[in-house]
DNA sequence: TGATAATTGATGCATATGCATCATACCGAC
DNA sequence: GTCGGTATGATGCATATGCATCAATTATCA
């Protein structure tokens, strides 16, 4: 059987995080596809979606909720704004809240249509219940991580 | 009880793409914290670990292996390039290769120990049974979705 | 063989991701 | 009230991500 020299680095088992990156990469395809027409990302459906769910949280509370870099968010919410979806409090000093516009959520409830749709291929192929335990899984992984890196 | 006026976008079940993303980053985090002395980010050390693990792939097979877009391969490989860690051939309208150089063996190497470092310790906490099952379980979403995008 | 289709690599564009850093504002201890 | 620590937002930097597109090359088939 033919050997490479460098197989003593390949025999560890699956890379845990690149794993679920490949996952996130398929599967991210698959939902930006279904979104296409809703001109939005499922990165951006995401944000929307939790303010909505939210209320008018503050950017610090919500960048947790997503579990996003603080940076991150912050510029992600830029073309948000600059559309019009999304509205932020500039109370000087203090946190800044934001909030869904009347045009952010006629943006995500048509949106969520699409966003339905896709779910409900990549669910029903997987099995809802497979799903159940999968998504414990995920947010199990995103407290250990916290706790673990923090 | 309080409502919200956009309560009704907030009816549907969990985002199976967000949820994934979510945990993708969080453990991404930990990972490249491990690998923080090792000058290198859990991305490049997927990179270099497929490439050691496939021998000297073509430069698509390599990105359908790590479930990357072409470019975005493409690019990740610069750096790793200018470092010395990799070599591309250059075989005039072929298809090119990539394989490790001895200095990117060696980089994999000591960063072998630190990944492994992160690894246990997330998979100690989640549970070496549980991750099988969700590893498992991420590979068929990797498929699915693949076969429902493409 | 010659036209056409598929593959591959490269680049422009836009956004995503997170770290380090800075400035400001807030808060708690004293 | 002041000082020091913390929280928050902003920005520079580097890389990650993927789409659209173009150029060149290879494969296919009539």
């Amino acid at each position: 059987m033919h050997m490479h020299h460098t197989d003593e680095l390949i025999l560890d088992p699956i890379c845990a995080c690149t794993a679920l990156r490949k996952a996130s990469r398929a599967v991210t395809r698959l939902y930006d596809e279904a979104l296409a027409g809703s001109f939005m990302s499922i990165v951006q459906f995401s944000v929307l979606r939790h303010i909505a769910r939210e209320g008018q949280p503050e950017l610090m509370r919500l960048a947790e909720k997503l579990v996003m870099d603080r940076t991150t968010l912050y510029r992600a919410l830029k073309p948000l704004e600059q559309r019009g979806w999304v509205a932020l409090s500039d109370a000087a000093g203090r946190a800044k809240h934001v909030a869904l516009t009347p045009a952010g959520e006629a943006a995500l409830r048509a949106a969520t249509d699409a966003w339905r749709g896709a779910q409900a291929r990549l669910l029903g192929s997987y099995g809802a219940a497979e799903w159940a335990r999968m998504q414990a899984g995920l947010a199990r992984l995103v407290a250990l991580s916290g706790g673990l890196s923090a």
